[in-house]
DNA sequence: CTGAAAGCGCTAACAC
DNA sequence: GTGTTAGCGCTTTCAG
């Protein structure tokens, strides 16, 4: 970044206005003859003047930047999300600076400060859980915040979310419908608030109100291997029907099924709990709990540009709906 | 974004210094006395001092933070580029406004002003080509720039990228090793330079030094459905071996296969060019030409860091190796 | 080692 | 409608 060429200033001058004139042209504020305003636009274009966005930030307290709080970049899960924002922060011309936090030193608060440091005029934060320090430092703040995707316990922070306790609820139904009664829930950590307080109370509640035996819980199925070795475990307990909740491990677990010579879905079922593309090109194909990732981070930036407008939200939280998508993984009787 | 509250002249006046003093404390300066170092530093701690990035960045024209344009973020080629590009970034402390342009209504120079509007430091461009109108906003700049996995007729910008003719040829030479000799080279666009100047003149030449026949090129084959209607028409002309350009795509036509009766990899056999989580999950595995995605773009941002700081490069554009992964689609004899 | 002062390029009252 | 004038919060000579 060298010094700027063209400036306001060479524009204003060659305009033979003040600064301020060129200012409300290049804002489209309407206080402006329309003579002066072709004026200004024709240097304007012959100087190639481009309005230097730090400089109106620090002089407006606006940069028209959004930060971004994202776990991991190559999961689909938070990328489908993360298309959602951006589609709507363009529409609102806003950038988008994304930090993702899983696997770094630097803590998560820190990377926040970062965000906040810069400016920006709003965060969206995605992740499995919201952390204390994560919560710490945007209570910190008032620039906005919305939640994507992400339960909180507390509701101070405007989130978008869907109905997990219902689509797990649908998606066991289908499973005992279909005949299996010996349950697995497969999480990648059962302290996330999103399993801790949504799925296994779920799980735990359909199983009592079933009155169904040897079902069951299994902990720390984060990747495609970990699914892929659950199977021998699973099969050695008679289990024989699953709810996944990541679609990585669902394909490890129904590779691991078949390489067994169990049958998908005569044996053994499976449902996963968020359908990103990889579920659907594996075969048999995975019956999933399809949540709208895509509107969720939509409809989380345009609460976020309400925000950073101080227009008022309506709702603070607010569930989308999901659809339970029935594939070849059950029998869907 | 409201009126900041603690300024580095609140810092100064309550530290008994000038904000000088407090600008070098806070860009590690050396040159002040510990002892005044230690109170100025004990009044930030207590204040809750956080720099302004903006005003910053307005005054020592550097604002650590770099342009990433991509065309989309939902393609794991690109995601795993990016990941790359954001753990060096995070090394080196800059901050990622991340772009998007495909299917865009704004035009990609229009795009890459936006990002030169807020003065980032530098750009990195991810795409199959680069585009005419890319390449002129780059050339109005001196802003650096590097292409990560992406292709340029001119050499003009620095670039991080592999060997694809000797990629594809090694793996079309495994095709016919395994007799497969009717074979495609399915792409998704012929005209990008990737395809035009690489992928389609190594395909003709190992064709032709084999004096093969019956060969060809299939192209607009862009996704998985692309891929899975591609299949009759290859076996209608006896193809029995494919290269496939997109992952997605060949997944789709590997599916289409099964589905038709045809065993892979006796009856046909499949490589793909772009190997992503995908292509792993599959079964059978695909084949592939492993680019190493997060290198790729690990490279890129080390090249750009280097051109951010007038470091100058020992060499403009690198070539990172590959490998070619046997798996389950091809022979392997 | 420290301070004074001049910007960086723009916005936003305020006056006319 | 348009110009004048303060800043926005920080970096960076230049003196001393």
């Amino acid at each position: 970044m060298h010094k700027q060429d063209v400036t306001i200033y060479d524009v204003a001058r060659e305009a033979k206005v003040s600064m301020a004139t060129v200012s409300r042209v290049v804002n489209g504020n309407n206080n402006v003859r329309k003579e002066t305003r072709d004026r200004v636009m024709e240097v304007i274009k012959r100087l190639h003047y481009q309005p230097n966005a730090v400089a109106q930030g620090l002089a407006s307290k606006r940069t028209t930047t959004v930060g971004l709080i994202v776990p991991d970049l190559t999961n689909l899960y938070f990328a489908e999300l993360s298309k959602g924002i951006d589609d709507i922060a363009v529409l609102y011309k806003y950038n988008i600076i994304i930090s993702s936090v899983e696997n770094r030193l630097m803590k998560e608060d820190a990377v926040i400060q970062g965000l906040l440091n810069k400016q920006v005029d709003g965060v969206i934060y995605m992740s499995n859980k919201l952390s204390e320090e994560a919560a710490e430092a945007f209570k910190r703040t008032d620039t906005p915040v919305v939640l994507a995707g992400t339960v909180s316990d507390n509701l101070e922070f405007p989130s978008v979310n869907i109905d997990y306790k219902k689509a797990d609820t649908e998606a066991l139904n289908l499973l005992l419908n279909d005949g299996k009664k010996k349950l697995a829930l497969v999480v990648g950590d059962k302290e996330a608030p999103i399993n801790r307080d949504h799925r296994i109370p779920a799980f735990e509640k359909f199983v009592a109100d079933n009155e169904l035996e040897g079902c069951e819980i299994f902990d720390n199925i984060k990747d495609y291997s970990d699914g892929y070795n659950l199977y021998p475990e699973l099969a050695k307990k008679g289990i024989n029907g699953a709810i996944v909740t990541k679609d990585v491990s669902s394909v490890g677990l129904l590779n691991s099924t078949l390489d067994r010579g169990a049958k998908v879905p005569e044996d053994f079922e499976i449902v996963t709990a968020s359908a990103t593309q990889i579920a659907s090109v594996v075969r048999p194909a995975l019956t999933t709990i399809k949540q709208p990732l895509y509107d969720l981070g939509a409809v989380a930036m345009r609460m976020l540009t309400k925000l950073m407008n101080d227009e008022g939200l309506e709702d603070k939280h607010i569930v989308l709906p999901y659809e339970l998508i029935k594939k070849q993984s059950t029998l869907n009787k």
